[in-house]
RNA sequence: CGGGUCGGCCGGAGUGGUCGCCCGUCGGUCCCGUUUCGGCGGGGCGCGGACGGGAGGAAAGUCCGGACACCGCAAGGCAGCAUGCCGCGCGCAAGCGCGGGGGCGACGGAGCAAUCCGGCGUCACGGACAGUGUCACAGAAAACAAACCGCCCUCCGGCGCUCCCUGAGCGAAGGUGGGCAAGGGUGAAACGGCGGGGUAAGAGCCCACCGCUCCGACCGCAAGGAAGGAGGCACGACAAACCCCAUGCGGUGCAAGACAGAACAGGAGAAAGGCCCGCCUGGCCGCAAGCCCGUCGCGCAAGCGGCGGGUGGAUGACUCCGGGUAAUAGUCGCAUCCCGCGCAAGCGGGGGUCGGCGCCGCAAGGCGUCGUCAGAUAAAUGACCGCACCGGAGGCCGCGAGGCCGAAGGCACAAAAUCCGGCUUAUGAAGGCCGACCCACUCU
RNA sequence: UACCCCGUGGUGUAAUGGUAACACAGGAGAUUUUGAUUCUCUCGUUCAAGGUUCGAGUCCUUGCGGGGUAA
């Protein structure tokens, strides 16, 4: 399953609008927030790293780890939704395994999963 | 010769599988235009398409300099900033390399000491008789000489002492005038040091040695060194205080800047005033709006880099420099025309002209290289699994020396953002080179 | 990415190159029957490391940390 970045949020609105009008999950990596928009064929998500987390390089590894999380689970999140994801401070430190663990509860919570896969 | 410790320098991180990300080219597919129905052109893409390419030595910090772009075209002056021993080399510059000179530091040696010599380390190392300023506390005195305690002489004084007692001699405290700077002690720093002579006491007052200042044969391209002579000493420190001298620098920064589309909103013409990125000499003038997003700038470029062999010089290695060889040169810039697509910026293709440099050829004309292939923009270059490597908790075997198995964990610092040169800081595995020290051995 | 500022007790501010000061807060003590008030004492690697200087919070260099600006 590919994941390019045409799926990408990359404005700085789309982020406040879905922080202000969204709901949010918080666990012990990442805090995830999302909203519905029914316009959308597909689903869009939004990755935030911020300067607490540590220097360039661990920044751009969370990133690209976050990434392949939802790449890896991309069957199976529902379409029609906007989310980011921001990493916590706790986050550069931990596996791969763990991230994908707290990720996937939170999206479970989120109801972002659903548990068919799509074709 | 071997081993070890510490430091410096070079060196930039193994391998396989599955999946993914960004850019380019070529396909595939859908749509649009056109069509002589074969195609052609363009645009889009969600294709589990193909091929090629895809972070660093510091990409970092942003401490310097340059390119480039714009601003008043950049001229002069003021202000401000930067640099600062000498020579050579490289460089546009910043700066770097090598050599030399001088200062300072601890150490070693000589000497009674002052001081001198030596190698090592280190230095932002122009100027302190151009000027101004500062030097706290302590101390008598802190920058130009002076004198608190003190030493000495003269005179006054005279409560004391001695003697052969109407007298004579000695004389404390205190005071007047004068000479001196040895000793005291303070301080970061006190107007030379040590020894001798000299003197009422002293003093470079005189002498020897040393230091200092001035002159200086001679040496050196120079910074500077210096035999010798003279002066008896006068000349403190701070310019990373102001400053002076010399040299250099216009300012702002790719969010520079150019362009396109869309959106938005009134007011005015003179004057007042505003603007021109330190100020002046000097100019200009409708105001407001301008974010974001998109295109370009932006990477086929610099006389750029890499590989192999050999040689001379400097250096501790690294490295740097000189000359030669490999080694062979068709590309660049600007303007302009045509076609296609796109709302447009622009992109793709083609033609011709002008200018510049270069190889081959008489000429028309032709030619070809080891590489130059990161270009994102909420920002690609990775994720996971295995095997290697380090690591050794623990376990097993053996009388023992020792051997075998092996979990956790680890596998640096850190990621382009307009480009380039330097500086600084971080880290630096395996392997290699150099220096210092220690141990062992051999020889003397 | 580029540029510009700032670092002094727990907090907010001072300090011509010469003993780091003030206020509030905290702690201990005194006064008071107790408390408040008042008084005394206490609390610092001046962000770090080098350098200049007799002497550095101050001057210089390099780092570290924090903040800001980019119509």
């Amino acid at each position: 399953m590919r994941l390019p970045s045409r799926l990408r949020l990359k404005e700085s609105r789309d982020f406040a609008r879905i922080r202000k009008e969204g709901s949010s999950q918080a666990g012990r990596f990442f805090v995830l927030a999302l909203l519905r928009d029914d316009s959308l064929a597909d689903f869009r998500f939004g990755l935030v790293t911020g300067k607490k987390l540590g220097n360039a390089v661990q920044r751009n590894r969370l990133r690209r780890q976050i990434r392949e999380i939802i790449r890896a689970a991309r069957s199976r999140i529902r379409p029609g939704f906007n989310f980011i994801t921001v990493g916590r401070w706790r986050a550069p430190a931990a596996t791969y395994a763990e991230l994908e663990q707290d990720w996937l509860r939170l999206a479970r919570r989120a109801g972002l999963l659903q548990n068919e896969p799509r074709p």
